[in-house]
DNA sequence: GGGTAGACTTGCGATC
DNA sequence: CGTGCGCAAGTCTACC
């Protein structure tokens, strides 16, 4: 499930029920969940066992859970969840059936919801949990979204602030896209320039700042660059509001239920569909391994320099 | 360094 | 109807 709106939607899904709670039992159904962690699978169950989670944080499509350990004092490491293409986490009540795909559980109790589980459930395995030292961040800012502390996991030092962290620095970014040759699509999907942004939302923030998706970063005007930024925003935003997009079951929120932004999309899939601003077909190409949808007559290449 | 291709994996749907 | 193929929301690594 993937990007910033859809990973946003489980983290906000699960802090009610996971901070303060602590985990009562750890459950391993298939080892390839935690490629991601450095230790055994054992190390993971032992490690977790008895552990009071203290938040539920997110930094573009990584999400992480700091806790201290049982018996501990202070929450030096974190559960660190990525979901890949296909990931969920679903909270159910304590003792319910195994779900399709799951691949670890973990039995939590809470001070007023009960007895609940947390299943991370996985269709294509890219998804992983890790357990993972937490690093003080390089501004001092807090290390995501829902994070108080000025922490980050390890795996996820090296991830760039998204755009709806108000720590994000503007003019750092501005000067990274100036520098890039490369396609500006290309240098959207870097998570390590601007994290949160995937294939979907790539697409429709640049249908929606007329940007054709092979332009050069450094073509880019001072203009430009202010549009994409506030069409990159605004794109997340709805999208946020809307409860993600989901195209089949694989994109759910913690209770198992789709988004609705599917219905909003201009670009993303919509290859031979009339553009909703001047409807000519929208096009599709192949690139980086993957598909661009855009409208080749509003999104022009602008004029080599 | 930028870029590309490939690896990881399961399941769906249009095509033959 | 059966089969094989392309394709899918991501990230990391190896190699030019």
């Amino acid at each position: 499930m993937p990007e910033l709106p859809e990973v946003e939607v489980v983290r906000s899904g699960l802090a009610p029920a996971l901070v303060d709670a602590t985990v009562s039992a750890v459950t391993v159904h298939d080892a390839r969940a935690l490629t991601r962690h450095p230790g055994s699978v054992d190390d993971f169950e032992q490690s977790l066992r008895g552990a009071h989670v203290v938040a539920v944080c997110r930094r573009g499509k990584f999400l992480w859970m700091p806790f201290t350990p049982a018996g501990g004092s202070n929450a030096a490491r974190a559960v660190v969840a990525h979901l890949g293409m296909s990931g969920q986490m679903l909270l159910r009540f304590s003792g319910a059936p195994v779900e399709r795909h799951e691949r670890i559980r973990l039995d939590i109790d809470h001070p007023h919801h009960g007895a609940l589980a947390v299943v991370f459930a996985d269709q294509r395995t890219f998804g992983s949990l890790a357990l993972d030292p937490l690093l003080p961040t390089t501004d001092a800012a807090p290390g995501g979204f829902g994070a108080d502390e000025a922490t980050v996991p390890a795996q996820v030092a090296h991830i760039a602030r998204d755009p709806l962290d108000p720590a994000l620095d503007e003019t750092r970014l501005r000067r990274l896209w100036a520098r890039k040759r490369s396609a500006i699509k290309r240098v959207l999907l870097d998570q390590t320039v601007i994290s949160g942004i995937g294939n979907i939302y790539a697409d429709e923030a640049l249908w929606g700042a007329r940007i054709h998706p092979e332009t050069p970063a450094d073509a880019l005007s001072a203009r430009h660059v202010t549009r994409l930024l506030a069409e990159i925003r605004a794109v997340l935003d709805k999208a946020l509001a809307e409860g993600g997009t989901s195209f089949d079951a694989q994109y759910v929120n913690v209770n198992g239920q789709a988004g609705y932004f599917a219905h909003s999309l201009h670009a993303y899939g919509r290859t031979g569909a009339p553009c909703h601003r001047c409807g000519r077909p929208i096009a599709r190409v192949s690139f980086m391994n993957r598909s661009s949808h855009f409208c080749p007559s509003c999104q022009r290449m602008p004029r080599t320099r």
